[in-house]
DNA sequence: CCCAAATTGTTCGTATACAAACGATGCAGC
DNA sequence: GCTGCATCGTTTGTATACGAACAATTTGGG
């Protein structure tokens, strides 16, 4: 059987029998959210103005920015990262001079962070790119789409 | 000023005031979308069944069902993977014995995949759970939702 | 007072994710 | 026929993502 010309793709029969085992990837949630991520990634670095900034340190900063002050380990549960992801995210910023930290004088487990003054003022300078991050990525959805979509995608966030 | 007990957060003035910054994490896009597709890989790991299978190499096998024969390139653009990422996966599964590889005769920069026997085996295996790891993942939406839900997603997906 | 269990943070290993660089190959235009 | 550009796949390096294991510390119950 030749292949076909230009992609050498052969479509097997049973896609020819309108997909017989019924699993569309396209037309999966996880698929989706992927590639959904993935376009937010790409707006974020296109948009946030610092290209040694990621999508996880920014968050960081921010919720940081929030709470002032607050433990490693439940800076990464406000931020939905695991212990081992929040000690990389948290060495690239101490290392960027972006916050700071302090053992815990309480509780001698715990590590306590801050922002430092060169983290507060990236903080103010990049606040409205990270919003206009949020509307680029939403930009394809109508304002009542978009409350639709955020209020139904918070519940399949698990909070 | 002294700590809070037990959390160790103390709550920026900004942040008590009605967070004048106007970024709050938890509303965004991008991080509802990260939490949400961390839920749904989780969803996955319990229920495909095979715990040597990864997402990732889960939608190689089911694409590559679907088309019997292709390029590693364009099986990489079919399951949104950029060539470095689609390397690994298919180097993984290539070591499982789950798909084979051949040279193109007509483009020799081309790799041509498809699945082996053993491929073909575990794709009829878990489609089902494949199926029921999208269910679980839109369990807590009803179904015109999940309708709303997907064709939203879609408009963010690029696609 | 002791001990088991839990918590916090680090490290290691594996799997994406992707930019950048590179070599091999193909193609179109001159 | 040659050349520049594009494509394909690999490799390298950095950043998550997370399970598992470990050490240090805390806590509550016996």
């Amino acid at each position: 059987m030749p292949l076909q010309a230009d992609h050498r793709v052969t479509i097997s029969s049973s896609a020819e029998n309108s997909d017989a085992s019924g699993y569309v990837l396209e037309d999966q949630a996880g698929h989706l959210l992927r590639r959904a991520h993935q376009r937010h990634s790409a707006i974020f670095q296109a948009t946030i103005g610092d290209d040694q900034l990621t999508p996880l340190q920014f968050a960081a900063l921010m919720k940081l920015s929030d709470v002032a002050e607050t433990s490693q380990n439940l800076l990464g549960r406000m931020t939905a990262m695991d212990a081992a992801t929040m000690q990389g995210v948290i060495k690239r910023l101490i290392a960027r001079g972006l916050i700071e930290r302090r053992p815990d004088d309480v509780d001698r487990r715990r590590l306590l962070l801050t922002l430092s003054q060169d983290g507060a003022k990236l903080v103010r300078e990049l606040s409205a790119h990270g919003r206009a991050i949020t509307d680029q990525t939403l930009e394809p959805l109508s304002t009542s789409e978009r409350e639709t979509f955020l209020k139904l995608l918070k519940r399949l966030s698990g909070q």
